[in-house]
DNA sequence: TATGAATGAGCTTTCATTCAT
DNA sequence: AATGAATGAAAGCTCATTCAT
């Protein structure tokens, strides 16, 4: 949409930065930000050493750009399902977990750097890079949590438990489901599996 | 125990070991693998360099061995605790929840490196390290899955979702209320979020 | 000639390559191989280290081409005088231990890596980097038996003895003055040691 | 004999001396200096390393003992040989000449590590180590052209070359083919080829 | 006196980054 | 604006040597 308005120059160097990104996205996420090298990500990406050096001030300048990119388009589309106002509570949280297995099951290698960077491995880069991730991840998890508070309010839900726990839980409860489909997508099926723990979640204990 | 078997040089070496170990976890925990130097582990347990080779035949090596240990000592707390016999499914379960929330509270570096290896950020690291702790960690989880099993064979539990699923649900949303303490352990205790969420988890969908 | 052919930067390319060889030849020859560092390689070469790896893929590359390219520098030069066709087999085999005496005495630093390969010292270093050397010296050696062979053939030598073997003796025979020569090049000259010396062989042995 | 005058200790020192010898003689001529380390001798000799330190000051010191003393036995063997005085001129270099083949043949790794020292690779260990060895080998010579000397005075020979360089010749072409058999024994045999080398020396070229 | 655990200087090699073209 | 040759700090690791036992 606002891409109308860039002339055709920033076009073309958003789209060099989307090709450097979908080499570095590949590489990271197979092998991990310390195995591999900017020379790589630019052989991969068919660029020379020095127009890297043009896009991102250094090899961890582009690592936070690409997982905020990342991240970005992650939680866009999750809170797109949120934010969804047709329907009641029950029917937004049912929207996010379907949309998070989605986009999470259509970009593996989104899924391992985005679990490198949420849990544990975060540490493993210099400080400073987890901390955006961090905020975008909470204030995910507010919104989320406020949509219980509101299906609590709507006496739709039992108020047994703080509203941000119950985000806290399905969230992990979700990526368990995820990390087992990544494992073995046949034998753990996301879609059924997740189905029918919301299913449970919802009959025996949210629901008024 | 068995130590009054071990000579007083075998003794010694433990000890120096386990200094290198000590010295390893804080730094490892800390930075992460790659951001962790020789040199830097040799400083902080008072060793020279050629001296940490002399334990460890590579830094990979070195990496590995801390890992298995504390995995281990994290595995076995947790085994003893849902095979403990004293008690019925539902009693050990609560007494694997409390055990793993106090191994991992007394040791905070420890979990660090633990969510490293099992979620995430294990790809970081050359393939196979991370295959004999995936091993430990899902025979625990089969483990757990047992306890599920054998309750619902007295009619203790409900059979309202495969014993596995259980099992990875409960350690999935430890996980979760653990990672929470970690991150402000007043603001999240450990131990009363997660009697909250057993209780409504056994009232609500378990006990038949 | 085919030079003409390179472009600049290979052209530069291969000047660089030179100016290590250069510095390479001089402190190997000097210390021997282990006792030269990459290091102070690149420093008398006036090049950063990294440098040095752009050009070899490491120390034993760097040290395997620069003595096949003496080695082939030495060879070509004995193989054209011997397969030169003015003049008889005498002649040949004269301007062959004259141009060796040439090669060798321009470029000392040469003879001691020379030596240290073909004779002895080869298996200082990793396998396989004499097996080519070797081949050549072979090589030579067999072209340098044909020449007495097919002076044989001609009647103009005597058969005295298996060919390969006089090429041995004569290979050997210079090589000894050679180094007598690079001993105290006053005390022994090498022109006119090998002149009468070749001239007892022919006089005395060979001419029928 | 002086053995005798020896005390228990210090034949038992003398027994140490040669154990350790024995192991570093393999290991030097397999691998070469800088290839062998100290553990690795003190392994292979059944001592600590620390008593290696005993017995030679350093490793440098180790190797100039081992080659002085393999050296020395070679040498004695040689000039008992040409000094030994039943037998006219003819007969001591042809003594000579199979003395040194029954000396090298029965001690291969004898003759790797003098071809290393006398010729080329002298230089890869830091200088002042062959100045020894080089006087010896000179000695040595210097006595050989010495029975040509005498032979010529005695009018046995013709006086044709210079008699140091007769005995640089004589040796460089024993070596050669000592070398030669080194490389295939059954292909190239020592005595053989070399009494027929000596007939061809003596008959047309040396004798009056 | 013999031992071998401990030492640390110094080696080879990698790779993020710069800058002249 | 793009290039990629050149850089050099810093890593992992080895091994000759020391010295407390």
């Amino acid at each position: 949409m606002e891409e109308k308005l860039l002339t055709r120059k920033e076009r073309e160097r958003l789209t060099r930065r989307d090709e450097i990104f979908a080499a570095a996205l590949r590489l990271f996420s197979e092998k991990g930000y310390h195995n591999v090298s900017m020379h790589e990500i630019a052989e991969k990406a068919e660029f020379a050493i020095g127009t890297l050096y043009k896009f991102f001030e250094n090899k961890e300048a582009l690592y936070k750009a690409l997982v905020m990119d990342q991240a970005s388009k992650f939680h866009d589309a999750l809170n797109s399902a949120i934010e969804d106002i047709c329907g009641d509570e029950v029917q937004r949280i049912r929207k996010y977990v379907k949309a998070k297995g989605e986009v999470f099951m259509e970009n593996t290698a989104m899924i391992r750097l985005y679990f490198a960077e949420t849990r544990g491995a975060s540490f493993n880069i210099k400080a400073g890079l987890d901390t955006e991730i961090r905020q975008m991840y909470e204030e995910f998890l507010h919104k989320l949590a406020s949509v219980f508070e509101s299906g609590i309010k709507k006496r739709l839900f039992k108020k047994i438990l703080n509203p941000y726990y119950l985000a806290v839980a399905i969230d992990s409860l979700t990526n368990a489901f995820l990390l087992l489909w990544l494992d073995n997508p046949e034998k753990h099926p996301y879609s059924e599996n997740v189905d029918t723990m919301m299913k449970i979640f919802f009959e025996n204990i949210m629901l008024a």
